[in-house]
DNA sequence: TTACTTTTGAGACTCATTCTCATTAAAGGA
DNA sequence: TCCTTTAATGAGAATGAGTCTCAAAAGTAA
């Protein structure tokens, strides 16, 4: 936990910006779990925990987690951003059922390979990818 | 463009659906580019070209051309679905340049043979994917 | 032409996210 | 520790893509 402070704290600071507790509460809530939150989830376990941050302000501070790369944003293309700590994760893409939301990560060396060769022939420098799959989890099949 | 009245009145017919000068209007604005618009783009060209089409029948018959897979929605995550006519082209995904805006059109039958081995690797059920790319390309970087 | 049903248009509405602006609180010096 | 400066916060208004409602218009089948 106090890694999770000083990770905060370090990343503020490279972007010139100020820590503060309501920063860190919305760290700390995404930290807690390795589910994919949305911002309302993340504002309301916040809210049921007796503390309290604004909307806004939770926005806002994942902005700055995503700029500073302590979180991906995740967009599943359902009007609904979610979002995954990068605490101890490596790349990886993501598989989802469209049944019951269960969301699976995947991570194919071959592929990541591939798409640099896509991108050196079409001549891009590529920055960020989105590889998802949507279909039936075993359960929902 | 006797081709395109015919695949719509089919598309339609299929579903049970009425053939209306409307949903020709919209049908006719997504076949006449391969850019890839907005729905908003697809009512002000229809707009602008003296015809009328109000705003909900414009997203209402793109709904009705997606599913009759006449249309493919694409989602780039910026909050705005573009559309492309499937008209002749074969399957593809998308390399995105996040300074201009250009959108080219990418195929690797590794890259999909590897997300079907992933697939049953997780036991999905694959129903669609999303596969873009998103960098600078060569006018940009 | 009638009778029935679907489609349309105009604008209200939704919902995630962003913005505004007055108030509060870091941070760095004196 | 106390100032001063400047960034951050909170509350709620605003935004914008997309959806919904419902009365009016237009297909369709007989």
């Amino acid at each position: 936990m106090a890694k999770n402070v000083q990770l905060l704290k370090d990343g503020l600071k490279n972007e010139g910006l100020r820590y503060t507790s309501q920063r860190q509460i919305v760290w700390d809530e995404i930290c807690k779990t390795d589910d994919h939150l949305d911002a309302e989830d993340i504002y309301f376990k916040i809210k049921t925990s007796g503390q309290k941050v604004s909307r806004a302000t939770v926005y806002r501070t994942i902005d700055v987690l995503v700029k500073n790369n302590l979180v991906r944003k995740l967009e599943l293309g359902d009007g609904r951003n979610r979002y995954e700590n990068k605490l101890d994760s490596s790349h990886h893409d993501h598989i989802v059922c469209i049944q019951c939301g269960r969301i699976d990560e995947f991570m194919d060396e071959n592929i990541e390979k591939l798409q640099d060769e896509i991108a050196k022939k079409y001549q891009f420098k590529i920055v960020r990818h989105i590889h998802q799959l949507f279909g039936l989890c075993r359960d929902c099949r």
